[in-house]
DNA sequence: AATAATAAGTGTCAAAAATACATTTCCAAA
DNA sequence: TTTGGAAATGTATTTTTGACACTTATTATT
């Protein structure tokens, strides 16, 4: 006996992505205000329709690079939505990803070709459907990532102070930390090259930059080396 | 405008159950022999589809107690598969849940009525399209749930020894665990009730039951606790 | 009644990790 | 040369984790 696949039935599925970015010491998200009805006119995450020749993967991607012109970043799959009216215009399952971005990078397209604006995510509006939800899902998420793998150096500039990437991890666990235990901490874990390089834009006596030294992190992974922050 | 749902592509979403079981101190799943085409005769998650009119929560359940007669038990959403040919016989996505459920409860109904039968994990054999990748992804899953939250009653009897605790701990995490640390752990965390009566089946002197107190967890989680092991 | 067998139950010390905390240094601008 | 301001730096204390071995309670056997 075969299974009868064709008696079961299909369904409407969306993919929504959260895109943090992380800028002005603040943790962001990337919204667009929706177009068509329902809902038209307000704010809402990055969304589409998971084609059928597609993995959700791609189609996150394929989402991404089509809304913001964003290809190639940190994506990971969170979770996925069924609530029988989570949107009011039909019956429609979603599967949220969240990405990371370097804003730095890709600010100007964003601004000039997409109807995308940045909020901080303390101050951003209610979204449409259940994409709020979606966001606090995905502030768990990235917390949890954030101290077991080395993700935070996707929201920084590929230099970065470790002033930033202190400030980066106060505004992913929304908690202050001490400079000192910090700065322990992180060489501790020996996974940032030191540059020669100063930052001079927030002191006259300017601070050193650092790399993510990803070859190295990667030999001490295969060595059973954990990242814990 | 209104979107144009109906151009979008429809999938069929398949559900499939990874279902934990802990017995003579080892971690367990349950597996059934598929009696369809494709891959009939082979071993298999629990699965089904979803329908139309539910929720993913609600299509779990419903497959569990299909084809285990069991209900009620702690379930957790794992992840949404979606490669384009893991199933061979139609593009079919599947989102994986986990269940933990108490062996002794259920073991009559499930030898006599289903065809389950369970397999210690590290014995399991190889089961169709991807369900060993979502029986691994729910095993580390299961790992870090279980050492975040107390969850691990779930798989206990309501009235368990130290040891049977410590022993689905150490299936758990995959790890040998120093017994007085444990213990003294455990008693630190102060939510189990310590009852008069003793387990004698496995000494002469018998060890002490305890059951998970479960109203003051919920009390020391509301004052800021967190379970911790 | 004494003994033997067996798992249950119990505490301390040392090492490591986390935390709290204040001063000096460097550089450029005035 | 002085000054302002952020960057850089180390130590002492507390907390947590990890290692480790003997006594106790009970019943079955003699």
């Amino acid at each position: 006996m075969i299974y009868n696949y064709e008696s079961e039935d299909k369904v409407l599925l969306a993919v929504d992505c959260i895109i943090f970015g992380f800028d002005a010491e603040e943790l962001k998200i990337l919204l667009i205000k929706r177009d068509f009805e329902p809902e038209k006119g307000k704010w809402s995450l990055m969304g589409g329709f998971l084609k059928n020749h597609e993995a959700l993967d791609d189609a996150a991607n394929r989402i991404l690079l089509h809304l913001t012109g964003i290809n190639n970043v940190y994506m990971e799959q969170l979770y996925s939505f069924s609530k029988i009216d989570r949107d009011p215009g039909q019956r429609t399952l979603s599967v949220a990803y969240y990405a990371l971005i370097k804003i730095e990078d890709h600010n100007e397209e964003l601004n000039q070709q997409y109807a995308a604006e940045w909020f901080s995510v303390s101050e951003a509006p209610s979204l449409i459907f259940d994409h709020n939800i979606m966001v606090s899902r995905a502030i768990n998420r990235l917390r949890y990532r954030a101290s077991t793998e080395p993700i935070g150096f996707e929201l920084l500039p590929k230099k970065f102070t470790m002033r930033q990437l202190q400030k980066l991890y106060e505004a992913i666990l929304d908690e202050k930390l001490d400079k000192r235990n910090f700065i322990n901490k992180i060489n501790g874990l020996d996974i940032l090259i030191k540059l020669d390089e100063k930052d001079k834009s927030s002191s006259r006596k300017g601070s050193f930059l650092y790399m993510f030294d990803e070859e190295k992190y990667s030999n001490k992974l295969e060595q059973g080396f954990s990242f814990k922050l």
